[in-house]
DNA sequence: GACGAGGTTTACGTTAACGTAAAGTGCTTG
DNA sequence: CAAGCACTTTACGTTAACGTAAACCTCGTC
């Protein structure tokens, strides 16, 4: 996903720092302050596919933006198993039978509503926070301190 | 927290169902679709604190709203012991001293920077499954069907 | 008075998402 | 070549948030 489909300025200078091409897997950790660990068990449970060079995990840049993706919907609090079911599908995507790509939008809506409520239960978790901060607020400045 | 603090048409005439006073167990769940179990729990974990009558735990409009606020909080990703942290420091509140008052308002601040990053996680999630749709429905069309 | 629908406590079971420890591999650096 | 550092696998441990089961009250009612 976000990757660029048409390379509108191919004549440019290619003077950027030219996408690292690949990440060990202590880099992705420090990067996103995860544990190794954390990013072994994603691919356990079939979230990454990092090659190997050796023994050793191989990340690219598609690995790290799975992985980025992966750690903004577990902060949105979906689980494991829906964000593999969201990616894996979108890879399994070109060659997917219409079915397949059916269920997927099914998913997709799904999600999206999920997003709107959310969007919703921060309008109201918000109001309740500036209710309660300005409460204590006030009793404060009733004794004597000034907020 | 949403209490109406001052009775703004006290003369009215009163006709509305009346707040029913008090729930069972039961149809609190049955409410917001959660178990009996899961009351329990919430009480065993310092959320709720509903009055017995008897064996019988009685619910009323306070214990309701904690509800739905914990429930609240549960979508967006808090633990139980965060939403516990604020709820019940609210009710400390009237008698607390000034340390517990600024701590509280820390926590606060905390709460709401985590939602303002959930906010903008929302924004680039949206984006990226419309994208996503997108390209299925691109996908489709190009196998003949008409989404 | 048996019974079913609700409630209760106690306690062990389960799942997700990692943490942690042990033991081994491979490089490069003093 | 020993030491250290970053990686590897295997495997058992842990925590949160309940689920599930057993065994027990206590009503209203048939």
């Amino acid at each position: 996903m976000t990757q660029p489909s048409a390379p509108a300025k191919a004549a440019s200078q290619e003077a950027l720092p030219r996408q690292h091409r690949h990440y060990t897997i202590g880099e992705l950790a420090r990067m996103f302050e995860v544990t190794p660990r954390t990013i072994r068990f994603y691919e356990q449970e079939g979230l990454l596919a990092p090659r190997r060079e050796g023994q050793k995990r191989i990340y690219r840049e598609k690995d790290r933006v799975r992985l980025k993706l992966t750690l903004r919907g577990k902060r949105l609090g979906f689980s494991l198993a829906e964000i593999r079911e969201v990616v894996t599908m979108y890879d399994a995507m070109p060659d997917g039978n219409a079915r397949q790509l059916w269920r997927l939008l099914e998913i997709l809506a799904d999600k999206r509503d999920n997003l709107e409520r959310q969007l919703e239960d921060i309008r109201l978790m918000r109001m309740e926070l500036d209710d309660v901060d300005h409460r204590a607020r006030e009793v404060l400045r009733s004794l004597g301190h000034e907020a």
